[in-house]
DNA sequence: GACTTCTCTTGTCCCGGTTG
DNA sequence: CAACCGGGACAAGAGAAGTC
């Protein structure tokens, strides 16, 4: 790893560098990459990537779907079928568990995965769940969000250098600058944003004139990113696992709806999205309790999200929760939205509006 | 066929970032 | 600078599946 250290703030010990491509942290970032809010690829628990990477089978997320590779060159086994073979040799697994890992991935590779899920499987640091939403929604296609990253790669002011290099890069500018008292350890001082001094990210930061940025990214946010963008070793895998599956743009409607029902949605849904006109546009929708039938938290939350407008799906209730949707032994979430008066409805009801939704 | 292992899910808590 | 909000980590348990 090459940038700073852990900063010792944080408890938790980490390398300089990337989780995916530090030895002790590699399993965790695979974990993370293939857990069900990032690409979603069943069977690979932990313990399981421990087996793989041991066995030097699997070191990024992209080795993973060469389990899917056919190409046996007249005789003897494909690339693919080697490595499933091997996976079966592997003490703990067998024949089941191995076609049951093919199949998994091979779901994925056909199935693909939304921009936001893409974006959480890279492992970035401070962009979980709700900020790579924001983020796919900002960018819109894989496409633009790689040359965001391209563009601030190539900054040439990375924070920890020297104020001297930084004034040779901008001569003409050089002089604003000059205090270098100033605690500019932040990306998006003011004064980096008053002249045309390179912004990373700037749909993401906002430009100062006409692009406004997101809100909910901040500097932190901003500086892991960079750092990610500047990587790459990172960037290469990440690009490496964009040739293996198809990455859904946020804007249009994702594919992955049609896997949840076998329901086909048409493209005027995806119109409908952004409009303000759903039952749940704008608004935070937690889930408490379980939900009827064999219908999953996380399902729920993709039609929370994708068909009702929701724009997030927090994990906890506050006053500036939307609506609290209580299944089956609500809990506290259910006390809570009560005391905060934040409006609440049963799991039934939820339903009620998915299904209408989705006859539209 | 018994045992082991892993998965899947929810609830709770706490840290940290963002925001005003 | 303070409050708020959100996400991640942690814990626990039930169930399912697979291995041997």
């Amino acid at each position: 790893g090459m940038q700073g250290q852990g900063q010792g703030q944080g408890q938790v010990l980490r390398c300089g560098g990337p989780q995916l491509f530090c030895p002790p942290r590699k399993v965790g970032a695979l974990a993370h990459a293939f857990s069900r809010t990032g690409l979603d690829v069943t069977g690979l628990s932990e313990a399981r990537l421990q087996h793989l990477a041991n066995a030097t089978l699997v070191a990024t997320p992209a080795d993973m779907f060469e389990i899917l590779d056919n190409d046996d060159e007249g005789n003897g086994k494909g690339k693919g079928e080697l490595l499933l073979q091997n996976i079966t040799d592997l003490p703990g697994w067998g024949p089941k568990s191995a076609a049951n890992l093919r199949s998994s991935v091979e779901r994925v590779a056909e199935n693909g995965v939304p921009l936001s899920r893409f974006i959480y499987s890279l492992g970035i640091r401070h962009i979980g769940t709700h900020s790579s939403n924001l983020i796919a929604s900002a960018y819109g296609s894989l496409s633009d969000f790689f040359l965001a990253l391209d563009y601030s790669a190539t900054s040439p002011l990375p924070p920890s250098l020297p104020t001297e290099e930084r004034a040779s890069t901008e001569d003409s500018g050089s002089n604003l600058n000059s205090n270098s008292d100033t605690n500019s350890n932040s990306l998006v001082s003011d004064e980096d944003l008053d002249m045309e001094v390179f912004v990373p990210f700037p749909t993401l930061t906002g430009n100062g004139h006409d692009i406004e940025g997101v809100k909910g990214i901040g500097p932190v946010a901003i500086e892991s990113l960079v750092a990610f963008a500047q990587n790459k070793a990172l960037i290469a895998a990440a690009k490496a696992l964009a040739q293996t599956l198809p990455v859904h743009d946020t804007k249009k409607l994702n594919h992955s709806q049609v896997d949840l029902n076998g329901n086909n949605v048409t493209e005027s849904d995806a119109t409908l999205l952004n409009q303000a006109s759903l039952p749940f546009s704008g608004k935070s929708v937690v889930f408490t309790g379980s939900l009827p039938g064999k219908l999953s938290r996380t399902e729920a939350q993709s039609y929370a999200v994708d068909l009702l407008g929701a724009k997030a799906t927090p994990s906890s209730v506050s006053k500036a929760t939307g609506v609290v949707v209580i299944g089956e032994k609500g809990g506290k979430k259910a006390d809570k939205a009560r005391d905060l008066g934040v409006r609440t409805m049963t799991a039934d009801e939820f339903l009620v509006m998915v299904k209408k939704r989705q006859d539209e």
